[in-house]
DNA sequence: ATTGGCACTCGAAGCCGGGGAGTGCCAAGA
DNA sequence: TCTTGGCACTCCCCGGCTTCGAGTGCCAAT
């Protein structure tokens, strides 16, 4: 009960931190929340939390401010569900409403997301290598150029330009095309090398430079370097804390601005929300941010992430409550189609 | 040659300020260009400079920075051309390399060009009603649902689900296929609504609500409020600036997250470098920044837009160069295929 | 028209001192 | 053994003060 009372303590500070952003004192504490003991015994709770490394103070004789390990503790033990509000619901039928398009998809969810949490928000396209192939398509360009379309299961169109090694006639392409199509729809595009290659042997041997190309261009098309696609809003809301960052925020606009980085932060997504606080973050100019992700898909399968990024004195309740809210809502999409 | 000389000391405080970012007074003028006169003889100057608007200073007893209208009378009158550097060049080349894609072709553009500039770059897809059509393809999801992709001769790639009012045959699909693509194919997509209605119209009665749904779908995808995209890049490079624009940065990156707003931006550009400088901005929370924008396209039509969003001291003469050389190889690009 | 000289202005930066929030510790009470 | 009131102490914050200096405007001389 006494090592329960500490812990109410520091939920009380990381709740009032949070909404205050100024380092809290044990007298204020006592006033905001009903702890039923004095001011003094606070402060002996405080000592001891801070020698276990849950909090901080920026200063001798100023309040204490959570540590990254007081965040942690606050999500894994001491945070409950916060339900969404009847504007956040509102916010995602609106969003629901109107979406014609992957990609108009994943713009409406970045920007619903940044919305709903404030933050600098995260979506990933859905992974091509998890997709199966729904259509393909060649449009002949010139005697010697073609456009490759390839249509994924989860809405995704790639499209490549291809020169042919040697010029095709129209009813050489759509016999290919044909070949193509029947080949390789309903395949998983990770596939798809394994699929084709017979066909390039069995081509006869006039067509097969031509085929070998298109079918390189397949596989270039679906290949992991240009399978991973991040949109990226509400970068905006990142100016909102400006001096909240222990750094300055160049750094964290930069940081944002790689794919790659963006990449390894929802690289490791799961069924469940992940957070990554501060220095738990494996991004070094991230370091002073937190990470709330998840991911989504259709039924069980993972096929891509959603997140945001914030400063470390979130709302987290908040904030996984919207990153799971929208990503069922995008899983909800996928399976529609 | 009086006149010549107030000039003169106009576009030494224009350079001067770009690239300290204070207030330059007269002594500091003498000393570090070559003016052949007195300090006395530039305040002289700058008296009469200030009387007519193009400098200010921020209060009595600083030195003076240039107005709006100062920035204006320098790129109009003063500031030449500025040649690319060799690291530009070769930034650009690097970037032709390997595009592969219309999506990439942006995404590399706008970065290439937040690099180049150390701005907020921004690159508007090439419009579709500028377009002619490259394709259509009809995919069969199920018997009364079809996914519609239509790619332009610009590279650009529309898709949209379409709920049929009745079934459909795979034979009906590929007939219908058929009929769109010989009647729409080498079209402009501003014409489509007028070579389609036909098309309706002759069908025969149990098909006609089917194709009416597709042909709505196919306007909708190349309507005005579509045909719209504008991506984004660099905003980390406003953090640079940041206590720098008169105001705080964060209505700045607000607006930038407008579609809207961009839009309004790009609308207007034509085949010249459009340089619009603070208060002449239409968007009242850009009127801090400078934009510098030009089009893009095939031939002399322009199909699109590019341009920086920066701050009103920028570097004019370099931005434009740069602006200008992204357009063209833009341009270029859409030109091969 | 240009120039040197000079008084003046006003922000930036440094210094100081009081106020106050917060702490740690201790001794007394339950 | 835990809790509590009391108390001395620490430092940050803030307002006010002063100094410093870059820069100006004006004037009389050339």
């Amino acid at each position: 009960m006494l090592e329960d009372r500490r812990l109410a303590v520091l939920r009380a500070i990381v709740e009032d931190y949070v909404s205050t952003r100024e380092p809290v004192g044990s007298k204020a504490l006592v006033e905001r929340h009903a702890l039923g003991v004095s001011s003094a015994t606070i402060r002996n709770d405080m000592a001891v939390l801070e020698d276990e490394g849950y909090i901080a103070q920026p200063h001798t004789s100023a309040g204490r401010i959570p540590t990254d390990l007081g965040y942690r503790a606050f999500v894994d033990r001491l945070s409950g569900v916060k339900p969404l509000s009847s504007a956040e619901r509102r916010a995602i039928s609106d969003f629901l409403a109107g979406a014609v398009d992957l990609d108009d998809v994943m713009a409406r969810s970045v920007r619903l997301l940044a919305q709903l949490t404030r933050q600098v928000a995260l979506v990933q396209y859905p992974s091509l290598v998890q997709s199966t192939v729904l259509h393909i398509e060649l449009v002949r360009l010139s005697d010697t150029r073609l456009l490759l379309v390839l249509i994924a299961d989860t809405g995704r169109v790639e499209q490549r330009t291809i020169d042919l090694p040697a010029a095709m006639t129209d009813d050489d392409v759509s016999s290919l095309r044909a070949r193509l199509v029947s080949t390789a729809i309903g395949e998983r595009c990770a596939d798809l090398g394994d699929r084709l290659e017979p066909l390039v042997e069995a081509a006869d041997p006039g067509m097969r430079p031509s085929l070998a190309a298109i079918v390189a261009s397949i596989i270039d098309a679906t290949a992991d370097t240009v399978e991973q696609r991040i949109v990226l809003g509400g970068t905006a809301n990142l100016a909102r804390y400006r001096d909240s960052f222990s750094i300055s925020l160049e750094p964290v606009l930069e940081a944002l601005e790689e794919q790659v980085v963006l990449l390894r932060l929802l690289g490791e997504v799961s069924g469940d929300v992940t957070v990554r606080i501060g220095h738990e973050n494996p991004v070094e100019d991230l370091q002073g941010t937190s990470l709330v992700a998840t991911g989504y898909g259709r039924g069980d399968s993972v096929v891509a992430g959603v997140g945001v990024v914030g400063p470390t004195h979130m709302d987290y309740p908040g904030t996984i409550a919207s990153v799971r809210a929208v990503a069922q809502y995008l899983s909800r999409i996928l399976d529609e189609n």
